[in-house]
DNA sequence: TCGAGTATCTCGCTCGGCGAGATAATACGG
DNA sequence: CCGTATTATCTCGCCGAGCGAGATACTCGA
């Protein structure tokens, strides 16, 4: 029942890649000095300077499942560590707006970036069929590990 | 140069699964009172059970970048949970080998059978070629995580 | 202006993980 | 066989990430 058709094997490969992924994250952690938590706040960080909106200690805390004391404490090190700016909100000047310096992203780049340019790669050999056929699974596993909770 | 083919939004959708996985893997955890590391735990454990060889405190230990006594720590918590049996090595009588129980492969299989059985339904409407392109694109970025060091 | 609401921070604590070293079992040269 | 080096795991003491509770600082509606 919980067994083999040739499909598993590609769900077990998607699983052995995210550990891998998770592997090399945690190398860029340990390198600089920091914990996968880290990483994960100026992952977030970046997503939201992509989409332009700001990042507000609160928001950032949400998004990582952290309480406010858990949030304050991953902010000062990371500021500490001069990965990160505290920018006191202009609008309401309780929030408290968290800004990747550039120093982060170009310690972020020099480390993912190899790894992005590879996958970049991969992808250039398919055709537009294959290239929807990727796009269309991982979309459908992103919505379904978001509904199967 | 770091800007956007149509490839990048590809790995950022990569990138989204990952995230959205590790999610739902935090999200069992969670639920049954265990921390991340219990649950990568018990994946390597069942991963090692499938390829039929057994795994022992210090495989596990390297394989998840704990030290021995953190190993230690790790088994105790989830033994006390009942989740994992300590059987001391036959022929090494110095080595302990940890096994699953059967209750928690149930548990896993519960939480994470629901994922696997959508994931699954996704590729059934690809064809050959289209399942060769997710397989390649796969086994090509865990290749490149793993080399990308 | 006052009080309710909201964003962040401080304090004290728990517990996962580490380094160092103890213990127990095996391997191996003499 | 015996003693010593080696290997696998465990024990002890400590550090620090994250939590709960409550303090502080700011905003907004009445």
């Amino acid at each position: 029942m919980r067994n083999q058709g040739p499909e598993m094997e590609v769900v077990h490969l998607l699983r052995a890649v995210t550990v891998e992924l998770g592997l090399h994250s945690a190398r860029f952690a340990s390198r600089n000095g920091m914990h996968p938590t880290d990483v994960r706040a100026l992952i977030a960080l970046m997503d939201a300077s992509r989409a332009d909106q700001e990042m507000t200690a609160g928001r950032l805390g949400a998004v990582l499942g952290l309480n406010s004391a858990g949030t304050t404490a991953l902010v000062d090190r990371l500021e500490r560590a001069g990965h990160v700016r505290r920018v006191r909100g202009k609008a309401d000047r309780r929030k408290v707006a968290i800004e990747v310096t550039e120093s982060a992203v170009e310690l972020g780049w020099d480390h993912f970036g190899p790894l992005i340019g590879r996958a970049v790669e991969l992808l250039r050999v398919y055709d537009e069929r294959e290239t929807a056929a990727i796009r269309g699974f991982l979309e459908g596993v992103r919505e379904a590990a978001k509904e199967c909770d």
